[in-house]
DNA sequence: CAGCCTCGAGTTCC
DNA sequence: CTCGAGGCTG
């Protein structure tokens, strides 16, 4: 089927081959995804695609008829091109109660040191349930469109945005650089026609509007974009060469006269009164406006405070969704199965009679853990009135955020008389090991460890996962099959796949799943990744507690992994001493508690680490474990363990003889201040407290809040005390307010 | 030592 | 996206 020739001839021959091709893999999709029972092998299917892409290479005009695409799931290397957003496009902090609003306007005066009758003004307008896109122009013409991706790196997706009525292809009189940030949408009555028209022909429909906005957006086609019909509001920016306006009010002012459509609901509000009040007023005018919204958008009107209250690390400060009610529904809970995380965590899921909750239909939802189904909980406090939930119950389903489903309530009128509370298991549902759950903790744990196949399952999944290896084509399906078929065990065995199966792919090929180009894809990729970042080796490892920003942190305070495998080793006697310290100290609280006294914590801790006798050293490592930033006693164990862990430390080794890691460049000092630490002290005339110190640490300072050895710069202004002698006694540089703004050139 | 903020680990559906 | 818990600040 090999397919090359140009001539007119074989042109007619391609396209006919081309229809056939795509009619075969349309066909495929939906009994893959639809009707989960695939009716052509895989091999075939990545033949007929792998010809259907490359008819396309060659005949580009057959772009025309096409309407099939790589679905989700799929190998990345889809059409569009990768964009870094300039600024980041963040999401926003929600608010469900009026007091969540009180406590956002709140904490914005705090920060900007504003009296509680201060003047604030707020906008608001209507969040509207679509996607984000961020339209750049240079010299007032469109260059690019990207989707917000994961908020750092999205799609460029120019060529369907270009197709969208409202969306200017050109501004005269536009900054050199505009970047204009915004919502893509379908109106409820263009999304009814669509899906009307789709069903005429027997096509798949959409199930709500946001995701039929989504799927015409992300077409590779822009012509079968353009047939769909999309709309934009704008309602902020991201990198501009001059600022647009002083205020929120006015930047949108000059959007609308750039020549984009602005939600005609945005309101400019002197108090959180008046926020509320527009707030309700677009509630009651919700089923009218035509297309779906889910709250209203609040934020602070003057640019230039929205520049001072900045940005925590994934939403802004100064503003905030206020988010409508979630929508609720009613079925029977069929079912609850318990799953076993990668850190042996059993988490029940509720199997649920199908239903549909905003537009999609649900039939798994989350119950959370033990508690939340006999209805109490962290604290062990009554959320349900009581109620606890049972097998063959109607419960009330939602969408919290309008994604994740949980099981919100229970209708006892409808429970049946034979129903019984719902036991929570105590052994392992995968390997039958003992399920602990420890004081205080809201998770009961697989005791397992490295028997347990679903741990060891759930681990490599992770190790494989987007922020750790990311491999490519080994997905969670891939990782379970070459687990349960004993091939792969522990993550070395992955770099080890290729030269104990692969020779000639023969075993591979021949599996369900599997096709020439598959199996070759897979194994360049494992290869690829032979190369490692240290901070996702690190994270890979699936240590409890190292995340991936712990896992960042670790690897530039040890830059290599001979420097961390040495600390843990050293720091191993220090951290047995702090275990037994803590242990001591729980036993000290019982027995105080049941004595009635008060547990004398100090005096037990000391002794317990004292009866230890930790060297010099291993303290030593110690203190500069729990020293890095972010890393504490908790994190801290949980290393020192799986270091001191002869399986886990021999499975370490193993893997780390398949790889060469790339070690993370020493800390760069760009910045004056950065790798300092910094005390502010006294008081401050031209910033808060809070700015001072979001402002220093985006220079890559370290703020702290007491004067040691430890201290480069104390800032002290007007009425500082003890911090300035004893700095002045410990010879730290001291300046003023005016000298540190000079110093970072903020002046 | 309490209260905040951030992080980790869990989850669904497309 | 949410919850719980770890870590830091005041």
């Amino acid at each position: 089927m090999s397919i090359s020739g140009k001539s007119a001839a074989g042109t007619e021959t391609a396209r006919a081959e081309f229809l056939r091709l795509q009619d075969m893999l349309l066909a495929a999709d939906i009994a893959y995804h639809q009707k989960d029972a695939p009716e052509i092998s895989d091999a075939d299917y990545d033949r007929a695609k792998r010809d259907y892409l490359s008819l396309l290479e060659t005949h580009p005009d057959l772009a025309e008829i096409a309407t099939w695409s790589e679905q989700v799931g799929a190998p990345v290397a889809s059409g569009f091109g990768k964009i870094t957003h300039a600024q980041r496009m963040l999401s926003l902090g929600n608010a469900f109660e009026d007091s969540d609003v009180a406590d956002f306007d709140r904490s914005i005066r705090n920060y900007l040191g504003l009296g509680p009758d201060a003047a604030l003004a707020y906008t608001a307008e209507p969040k509207i349930d679509g996607l984000s896109l961020s339209l750049r122009y240079e010299n007032g013409v469109l260059m690019q469109a990207a989707t917000r991706g994961d908020g750092s790196v999205g799609e460029n997706v120019l060529a369907n945005a270009r197709t969208i009525a409202d969306i200017p292809q050109e501004i005269p009189g536009a900054p050199a650089v505009l970047e204009v940030r915004g919502e893509v949408y379908m109106s409820h009555a263009d999304f009814d026609a669509l899906n009307a028209r789709h069903a005429e022909r027997g096509g798949k429909t959409f199930a709500n509007p946001r995701n039929a906005a989504a799927g015409s957006l992300r077409q590779l086609d822009a012509e079968i974009t353009r047939a769909r019909p999309l709309r934009f509001f704008a309602y902020s920016w991201g990198e501009l060469s001059e600022a647009l306006a002083p205020t929120q009010t006015g930047a949108i002012a000059r959007l609308k006269a750039f020549g984009f459509q602005t939600n005609p609901l945005t309101r400019r509000c002197d108090t959180t009164d008046a926020l509320i009040s527009h707030y309700k007023d677009i509630e009651a005018q919700r089923a009218t406006l035509g297309y779906d919204i889910d709250g209203v958008v609040y934020k602070v009107d003057e640019l230039a405070l929205q520049a001072r209250l900045g940005f925590r690390s994934t939403t802004p400060r100064w503003a905030i969704a206020h988010k409508f009610p979630a929508e609720l529904a009613w079925t029977r809970l069929e079912g609850i199965d318990i799953q076993v995380g990668r850190t042996g965590a059993l988490s029940p899921v509720a199997r649920l009679a199908p239903v549909t909750v905003g537009g999609v239909v649900v039939s798994n939802a989350t119950l959370h853990n033990e508690d939340y189904i006999r209805g109490l909980d962290s604290k062990g406090e009554d959320i349900r009135s009581g109620k606890d939930i049972r097998i063959g119950d109607w419960v009330q389903v939602y969408r919290a955020g309008d994604v994740i489903p949980k099981v919100a309530d229970v209708d006892l009128s409808k429970r049946p008389e034979t129903s019984e509370p719902y036991i929570f298991p105590h052994c392992c549902p995968e390997c039958g090991s003992d399920a602990v759950r420890e004081e205080g903790d809201a998770v009961r744990r697989c005791s397992g460890g490295v028997i347990c196949p679903a741990q060891a399952v759930e681990k490599l999944k992770h190790f494989v996962s987007r922020a750790a290896f990311d491999i490519e084509g080994m997905g969670a399906k891939q990782v379970e099959q070459f687990h349960t078929d004993g091939w792969v065990k522990e993550p070395a065995d992955i770099f080890k796949l290729a030269e104990r199966y692969g020779t000639g792919l023969q075993q591979l090929k021949n599996r369900e799943g599997w096709g020439d180009t598959s199996a070759t894809n897979l194994f360049a990729a494992i290869d690829e990744k032979r190369n490692i970042e240290f901070a996702r080796l690190i994270f890979g490892l699936g240590i409890r507690h190292v995340g991936e920003v712990g896992a960042k942190d670790l690897a530039l305070h040890y830059l290599n992994w001979d420097a961390l495998a040495a600390a843990a080793d050293r720091a191993r006697p220090a951290a047995v001493a702090h275990r037994a310290a803590d242990e001591a100290e729980e036993r000290e609280r019982i027995k105080a508690q049941s004595e009635g006294r008060r547990a004398k914590v100090k005096e037990t801790r000391d002794a317990a680490t004292a009866s230890c006798a930790v060297p010099t050293e291993a303290a030593a490592a110690w203190e500069d474990l729990t020293g890095v930033d972010g890393i504490g006693p908790t994190l801290g164990l949980s290393l020192s363990d799986a270091f001191a862990n002869e399986h886990e430390r021999a499975a370490f080794d193993r893997l780390l003889a398949e790889l060469t890691v790339i070690e993370p460049d020493a800390p760069a000092d760009d910045s004056p201040v950065a790798g300092k630490t910094v005390v502010f002290t006294g008081t401050l005339e031209k910033m808060t407290r809070a700015e001072a110190k979001a402002r220093a640490e985006s220079l890559g300072a370290k703020v702290s809040g007491s004067v040691s050895k430890k201290t480069d710069i104390l800032v002290a202004g007007p009425g500082a005390g003890s911090k300035a002698k004893k700095a002045a006694d410990l010879g730290i540089k001291t300046m003023d307010e005016d000298g540190w703004l000079a110093l970072i050139g903020d002046a």
